[in-house]
DNA sequence: TATAAAGGTTACTCTAAGGGGAAGGTAAAG
DNA sequence: CTTTACCTTCCCCTTAGAGTAACCTTTATA
């Protein structure tokens, strides 16, 4: 099938199909005489892993992992679970960031009449140290 | 004062300062002469308000109005407060999707024996659906 | 059948906020 | 006088595609 019809079953856009065409992580044979990407089912299987495992936050390059797993029949589970538990430990930092930051900021907007007055404890924060 | 001098009194790199120069956010004379650029105190207070705006998450063009905010002696402090508000908000949505993220990856993990076997609901995941 | 619409291709530019490094001018220290 | 440190501009690189142009192929319609 083509690149559209591929695209849709799983749940992509065009541009990002071609983009992972274009960096070999799912690579369809192409038409020699008209160029066209030329898909399979296993393709839009791929893609649709893809997919989903960017909406895990996995990176690109962690897709290409992942994948690799995937296609191995014999892969020990442990290597998937590692790269899963390394993702989570990021999420927690960033988290820890986060909210960090929320205290941080409500402390100032708290303490921040908000009216016509110049007079700003946010700015003020945001001069000193 | 030269560049190198004027980043490290800000706790900047002298990237980051040049940069801010090239985007006219802090954009200090230059010397016809030697093309040298030519900081004074009152930059040096500039950048660091924007160093520590940028450690609060804030982007460049949210550090561009809070700076203007910060040299107008009149600005109304609402002004401010609304800028953080939204500040505090975009991280609070943030916060939430990192949350469910967290939730179906270690959902995942938990159910993962992460063995030497081939066995692995954390793929069977991601090539559902 | 002619043509217009839909869908395909490559290639170029753009995004945020700088980092890295080259090539070359300047200033201060030995 | 020369080495070293510091300054300049310029260009490429990063993520993961989006947007657009120019051009080709297939399909649908008048």
């Amino acid at each position: 099938m083509n690149i559209g019809k591929a695209s849709k079953l799983s749940d992509l856009t065009v541009k990002a199909t071609r983009y992972y065409a274009n960096i070999d992580l799912v690579k369809p044979k192409q038409d020699s005489q008209t160029g066209y990407r030329n898909y399979t089912q296993e393709d839009v299987l791929k893609l649709k892993f893809i997919g989903k495992a960017r909406s895990f936050n996995f990176s690109i390059d962690e897709c290409r992992d992942l994948l690799s797993l995937y296609e191995n029949e014999n892969r020990p589970s442990k290597e998937v679970k590692k790269i899963t538990l390394e993702k989570i430990s990021e999420i927690d930092k960033k988290l820890n960031d986060l909210r960090a930051l929320r205290k941080e900021l409500s402390y100032l907007a708290n303490n921040c009449h908000g009216d016509d007055k110049p007079n700003c404890p946010i700015l003020e924060a945001l001069s000193k140290k």
